[in-house]
DNA sequence: GGCATGGTTCCATGATAGTCGAACCATTAC
DNA sequence: GTAATGGTTCGACTATCATGGAACCATGCC
C-alpha cells in the first residue's frame, strides 16, 4: 500500500473530449453502433487524416475501442463508463445551455427515446425501468439492482434468454441516470438485450444516423401495455 | 418546436476541464468547500493572474459560482450536475489507470469515506444509503427517491430538520452514483443534512485539505448502529 | 493616511495542438 | 493485374491558449 495516493487525471480525458471534431465522434458513438473511420471523419466534417489522427488518440487512452474487418476499421465507446461520462456531459450542456445550433433530429424525440450506449434512454427508457420496478420485476437489495424470479419470467416471455445473459461476466442490471428526465433508466445486460428484443419485435427502430429510436404507434402501445404499472392509489393520484 | 436541433457542446466544458491547473480548481473545490483565489492559485501551483484568469473562464461557463466576501472571492462547485460529471471523470481516470502521481491521503482513505460536493461518498455513504432503503425510510417509486414517514422520524432522532429541509426548493433525495464503489449513495438535501449531522455529532471530520471524510472509532461505530440492516435470510448468507 | 493583502487586467512570449496536402500502404472489386 | 477505396503517416502551416511580469484597483488593518 504504497503512500503517495495518484490522483486521477481528468484534465487529460476531458483535454481529449474537448475538441469539437473528437467530441463529436465521441456522440457519433453514443449510438452504440460500430462506425468506420470515413464516417466518423463525415460526421466530424474533418477529413480522413485529421480523423484517423484523432481515433488514434482516443483508441490510445481507451476511450474508444477498435475492430479491423478487411480494410474497414471498425470503432465504438470503449465502455459503458465511458458512455457515461459523455452521457452525463450531454446533460450538463443541455442545462447549461451549452449548446450549438445544428441541423438534425428535433430534441422531442431524443427526450423520448433514445439508445444510450447500448440501451434504451428517455421516456421510454425510464418507463421500462419505473414498470420494471414498479412490477416487482426488479428489486434493490444489497446489491444495486436485482431481477427477481418473477422479472425473470417476465423478460423470458419477451423473449430475452436470461440463462445466455447470466453466463456473461457483465453486470445484469445496472441503473443509468437519464439526463433528460433525471431519473434512472435500466442499463447493463438485461437493458441491452430489453433493446435488442424492442428492434426485433419491430415495436421500434432506429432513427438513420441518429441516436433517436422510433417507436411505431403499434410499438408504443405494446411497450405500455407489456411495461404497464399496478394500479395503487398513489399512481392513480398523479 | 423548431426544427433545427441544438447539439450539447459538450467539447466546450470538456475543454475548460482538459486543463492540469482547472482540472485541479475544480477537483479542489470538490470538497464542498468555499476556496479563495489565492488558495486556489496555490492548490493548483499557479500565480494569482493565471488562476484568476482561468477561475473567469469556469464562472463565465457556470461550472463555478463566486461570492464577495470583503476582498475576499469565495469560489464553489456551481451545482450539483457539474459534481457529478467530475466524480464521474474521476471514476473513469481511476479505470482506465490515467492517474498522475502526486503525494497525498493514499486512496482506500477516498474510498472509505469522501465529501462528493456536498453529502457523503464512499463505503460509509453507500452502507447509508443501503441500510436507508432496507430499513424502509427512502422508498422508489415514480419520483426518484421519497422519504417515507418513518424515514422521517428516523432522520429527526438524528438531529435533522426535515420541515426547514422540504421548504427548501432542492430536491430532498437524489442518488449520486458512486465511482469507487460502483453502487448508489445518497446526495440531495437530505444527502448534505446528514453529512453535516455527521460532522456536528463529531462521528467523524474532514481531513485537512482533502476530501476524505476522517471517521473516528466510536464515530464508526455510531453509524454502523444508526444505519443497521435488518436480519433477512439474503443479508445473512453474504 | 499609509501599507499590506486579495485580486484583476494587459500584453508579450512560448507552448501546444488541429488541420490537411501529399505520399504511401493494405485490402478488395472487377 | 490493375484500379478503386479505406486508412495511415509525414511535415508544413495556422490557430489557440496558458503563463506570468508589470501595473493597477479594492479592501482592510494599524
Amino acid at each position: 500500500m504504497p503512500d503517495a495516493t495518484k490522483t486521477p487525471d481528468i484534465a487529460s480525458i476531458a483535454r481529449l473530449i474537448g475538441d469539437r471534431a473528437r467530441a463529436t465522434i465521441l456522440m457519433g458513438l453514443m449510438s452504440g453502433r460500430a462506425l468506420t473511420a470515413t464516417e466518423l471523419a463525415r460526421a466530424a466534417r474533418v477529413t480522413k487524416q485529421t480523423a484517423s489522427s484523432h481515433l488514434s488518440k482516443l483508441v490510445d487512452a481507451r476511450l474508444v475501442a477498435v475492430e479491423s474487418v478487411g480494410r474497414h476499421r471498425y470503432f465504438r465507446i470503449a465502455s459503458h463508463d465511458v458512455g457515461a461520462v459523455i452521457e452525463n456531459l450531454v446533460g450538463l450542456a443541455h442545462r447549461l445551455g451549452a449548446v450549438q445550433v445544428d441541423s438534425g433530429p428535433v430534441d422531442p424525440a431524443m427526450r423520448r427515446a433514445r439508445v444510450c450506449y447500448d440501451h434504451l434512454a428517455g421516456d421510454f427508457g425510464v418507463l421500462m425501468f419505473d414498470s420494471l420496478r414498479q412490477q416487482g420485476h426488479l428489486r434493490a437489495d444489497g446489491e444495486a439492482l436485482a431481477l427477481t424470479g418473477k422479472g425473470k419470467d417476465f423478460v423470458e416471455r419477451l423473449g430475452v434468454d436470461i440463462a445466455a445473459l447470466e453466463s456473461r461476466r457483465r453486470t445484469l442490471c445496472l441503473s443509468c441516470l437519464d439526463w433528460s428526465v433525471r431519473r434512472p433508466h435500466l442499463a447493463g445486460a438485461l437493458g441491452a438485450a430489453l433493446l435488442d428484443r424492442i428492434f426485433a419485435l419491430r415495436w421500434a427502430a432506429r432513427a438513420k444516423g441518429t441516436r433517436v429510436v422510433m417507436f411505431s404507434a403499434v410499438g408504443e402501445r405494446a411497450l405500455r401495455t407489456r411495461f404497464a404499472f399496478q394500479a395503487s392509489p398513489r399512481m392513480n393520484r398523479a
